[in-house]
DNA sequence: CGCCCGGTTGACTATGGTCAATACGTGTGG
DNA sequence: CCACACGTATTGACCATAGTCAACCGGGCG
């Protein structure tokens, strides 16, 4: 379960350096921690609604969230995966177009949105680093339209598991080369969310991919991959990007 | 044609006041005239390939252009229309992941991208100006997620038909409703590598929608939409959303 | 005149969606 | 302790949407 810091010190934060206090200094830091709080969310709880007031803007600190639209038909389309120090809310604006949903019990590190906008405004180190975070996920969302428009389903499984190998692996905990292990904390409705498929094809994808040796299942959330480099290739990407044996 | 200005004022320029000098006063501006100067592209040329280095930055003034990603195999996914105002290439990064083609005549006022960088760390009027253009861009390309993830190729056309009327009219052509003109400055190829289809389905689905009424052409590339309405309502979208009668 | 490019249309196919039955795991209550 | 129910996942049969391949149209230009 998450914990329940009640306001811990910054210096101490796992996401200290990838958040967007990352180029914050002591002083910048001590300014921050006037205006921050901790939320806990559990598994399937809605951390905001689409157009609903929010009344503060956050880094996620722990767990995994996502941010989804859903046209009037029920077809939902996921718009973001966030993960560990990626930021919630846009400064500026009091509402969020997409629903912010937490998949696993998450923990949100909270600035309350007027004193934060000040800040923004006075602390350079941090709107630089928003909009380097910004760009960042811009390039995500753009290489993600890649996927949902020109992607096979057994690609867009592929890529969507390379992904979550890649951020896990950038937040140090496996090696990219060799038989890894990816913990996707998502359902298959929500994967097929994700990638604009139907949960059936997400299955059946999965149990081919499973049949070929291209992955293992270790349970439902765990997902073996024995040779990382054949699953890039299942990608449909350029995989030369790279190691050369 | 495009115009051949050496280096006119910026005082005069038709898009001051939405790129990302907008918000910049007299002072800014000057300092951003400096380091500017203008290029012009013909149709179909490109302005930068994707990992190739770009030596500037840049705003479009006058014409279309386009950010797309290609496959190995050649399928290609268009991520991006740039229309007059907005911002070419990422400042902290000398190449684009993206291939930037112009569609019809274009004209850039460029900045070099040192002398850029500099002014963006010295003047917040420029780098505020620029973090909301990429949260715009941000929302531009989650939306448009939605429509490649979930949306049927009729839905997808008519969306991109409303987005190039809103923006035509943001731009100050044409007001939203009764009978409006669509200027679409794309090939059916083009089209459908946006709306990631194949030509045929883009024809097909324009001609479906031609002989509903929904749309009349005028040429290939002038669409008259007798009434707005019945076009959103193709969008598959919310349409409450605003106007009451 | 004839070619080329962009567009349209048709016939057929394939990929992924729909609907439905079945399996599996976990927590609840008799 | 077992029975059951519920949520999640798998699998199958069938179908619909969009893709493929190919023929044809029409305007502009050498």
């Amino acid at each position: 379960m998450a914990l329940l810091m009640a306001k811990a010190d910054c210096s101490e934060c796992p996401i200290r350096h990838r958040a967007v206090c990352a180029r914050c200094d002591a002083d910048e830091l001590e300014r921050l921690e006037q205006i921050k709080y901790y939320r806990n969310y559990e598994p399937g709880q809605t951390i905001a609604w689409a157009d609903d007031e929010m009344p503060f803007v956050a880094s996620v600190v722990a767990g995994v969230a996502t941010l989804s639209q859903t046209l009037e038909d029920g077809r939902t389309q996921m718009v973001g995966l966030l993960l560990p120090s990626d930021f919630i809310g846009r400064p500026g604006r009091a509402t969020s177009p997409y629903d912010v949903t937490a998949v696993s019990d998450v923990t949100l590190c909270c600035f309350r949105r007027k004193p934060f906008e000040e800040l923004l405004t006075t602390t350079p180190h941090v709107s630089e680093r928003l909009l380097d975070m910004t760009l960042d996920e811009l390039d995500a969302a753009r290489e993600w339209m890649l996927v949902l428009g020109r992607k096979t389903a057994r690609e867009k499984i592929a890529s969507l598991l390379t992904i979550i190998a890649r951020r896990e692996s950038v937040i140090g905990m496996a090696p990219l080369s060799g038989p890894i292990v990816v913990n996707l904390p998502l359902t298959r409705e929500a994967m097929a969310d994700y990638l604009g498929l139907t949960l059936e094809t997400v299955s059946r994808q999965i149990s081919a991919l499973k049949r070929e040796g291209i992955i293992q299942l270790d349970g439902k959330r765990r997902i073996v991959v024995p040779d990382f480099q054949d699953l890039l290739i299942e990608t449909g990407d350029d995989m030369d990007g790279g190691l050369v044996s």
